[in-house]
RNA sequence: GUGGGUGUAGCUCAGUUGGUUAGAGCGUGAGAUUGUGGUUCUCGAGGUCGCGGGUUCAAUUCCCGUCACCCACCCCA
């Protein structure tokens, strides 16, 4: 057999224990709060056909999908998000009692240039909650409340959410005289507000044809910050008599209302006229979170209200409304930020040994501490006590039990935790409470 | 897909104005009187100098090509 070169593709990446132990705590979390908000979970499987996919994601988004070249090449593809399939799962499933609420928490592929420095791959997990057959504005707020609770309970601190409204952007385009068949190209240029600057927006605008004035309608409003209040009560002040912008206007309003009414901070919500989405199916609210932390990093997630999406599949037209929060992106978020509290192992206790451990009888003793709860990894070697200890040290492992001969003899045993250094020599039920002492005081 | 940059040990990098045995720090392995870690000290392992071709007595060093990676744009999670 010829060896080849261990490597990966650029874009994927391993997750080591260090990393995945904190975020399959992260998603424990997670899961509990979807479900608190009546969410139950769903999977669907990685290859879909290409046909369910194609024509959902816009141009753009579209050449990022995966095919696999599975029989004639245009077969099959990787899913490109979550909330197609989920679409396609519900016109399949016309028995699911409506509003169906779900979440899912599964890999997405995208044929992008992969940058890890902004947290961008082409394998990464995804968490979505959607509520399908509700056009209630609770539903969205709600999904405002859970990934505002998700990425909190990340550790992860300094985050805006962006909202915006599809009706609201096609108001604006209304007010500015331009034909909604241009929609697409010309908020794609507005969205870059914040990235490419103010001037360069404008120039952008007048090299694809876009009149002065219209563009200094535009520009002038999604210049507009502040709180909330500030920015909507400016935008209508302007946009009177445009009847969709006043639709959008009073959407946002009363999502945002709900959504305060959840508990979600005020200092947490921008309205934020520039923003548009790529995504060609959003119909109505659209949402984005992004970090204040870290300058040019992608989106942690992004949603918002799509009502036409399920009629793609046939049927009647189904409101549904969701939100994704990224985790693989997230997470790349918090490493770089350090603020990930890394941990190489979940055991509680190593459990050392000598060569006159009498092995059957400390296995025993392993066995009756896993039974009490207790994450208990068992030292194979008879190496010297140091080399045992610095392997605890290694892999984080809070506390050594040291069980030789001389316990044996005396029927005790010995501990040390190696954070504190406090070591005891107690009898085996003593020993149980002094453990589940020291394993508390440090999850403080 | 477009523009710029970088490829030397597991990681971060030095170096050779072209010359025979290519270095450091970190990490890793062993040890410093055989039941005690995180500090220190000693010794060791580990490199076809990305790959292919060219110039040359001689290339890791110069030239060309190629691939990979990084950064920016695009777009997003």
């Amino acid at each position: 057999m010829s060896s080849v070169e261990a490597r990966l593709f650029h874009g994927t990446r391993d997750v080591l224990p260090s990393e995945l132990l904190p975020q399959k705590e992260l998603v424990a979390t997670l899961t509990r709060t979807f479900e608190a908000f009546g969410f139950a979970p769903v999977e669907t499987p990685a290859m879909e056909y290409v046909d369910i996919l194609l024509g959902k994601y816009g141009a753009e988004g579209e050449k990022l999908i995966y095919k696999l070249a599975y029989d004639d090449g245009n077969t099959l593809a990787l899913r490109y998000d979550l909330t197609v399939p989920l679409s396609r799962l519900v016109a399949m499933h016309p028995e699911l009692p409506k509003p169906f609420k779900r979440y899912q928490i599964q890999p997405v592929w995208r044929a992008d240039r992969a940058q890890p420095a902004q947290g961008r791959f082409r394998e990464f997990i995804q968490c979505d909650v959607d509520t399908v057959g509700t056009s209630s504005l609770v539903a969205d707020a709600e999904n405002l409340a859970v990934v505002h609770a998700g990425i909190l309970a990340s550790g992860m601190d300094g985050f805006v959410i962006k909202i915006n409204h599809r009706k609201l952007l096609r108001g604006m385009m209304a007010y500015a005289g331009l034909p909604s068949t241009r929609d697409k190209e010309i908020l794609r240029v507005v969205d870059k507000l914040d990235k490419i600057g103010l001037d360069e927006v404008i120039s952008e605008l007048g090299l694809i044809g876009v009149p002065v004035e219209a563009i200094t309608k535009l520009v002038d409003l999604m210049q507009l910050t502040g709180s909330p209040e500030v920015v909507l009560g400016e935008a209508r002040r302007r946009l009177t008599g445009v009847a969709e912008a006043d639709t959008g206007l009073l959407e946002v309003e009363a999502m945002l209302g709900h959504t305060r009414a959840l508990g979600v901070p005020e200092t947490r919500l921008r309205v934020d006229l520039s923003l548009t989405r790529g995504l060609d199916y959003y119909t109505g609210p659209v949402y984005e979170i992004v970090t204040t932390e870290i300058e040019r990093f992608g989106s942690l997630g992004g949603g918002g209200r799509y009502d036409d999406l399920l009629s793609l599949f046939g049927g009647e037209p189904v409101p549904a409304t969701g939100v994704s929060i990224g985790l693989t992106r997230l997470l790349a978020a918090l490493v770089k930020l350090g603020k990930l509290r890394a941990r190489e192992s979940a055991t509680d206790l190593l459990i050392s040994r000598f060569s006159d451990t009498p092995v059957d009888l400390a296995l025993k003793v392993a066995s009756n501490l896993r039974s009490q709860g207790f994450a208990v990894e068992w030292y194979y070697e008879a190496d010297r006590l140091k080399k045992q200890f610095q392997y605890a040290e290694r892999k984080g492992i809070p506390i050594v039990v040291i069980l030789g001969a001389s316990e044996v003899e005396r029927g005790d045993v010995t501990a040390k935790c190696l954070a504190t250094s406090e070591q005891v020599t107690l009898s085996y039920d003593a020993m149980t409470l002094w453990i589940r002492e020291k394993l508390a005081a440090r999850a403080m």
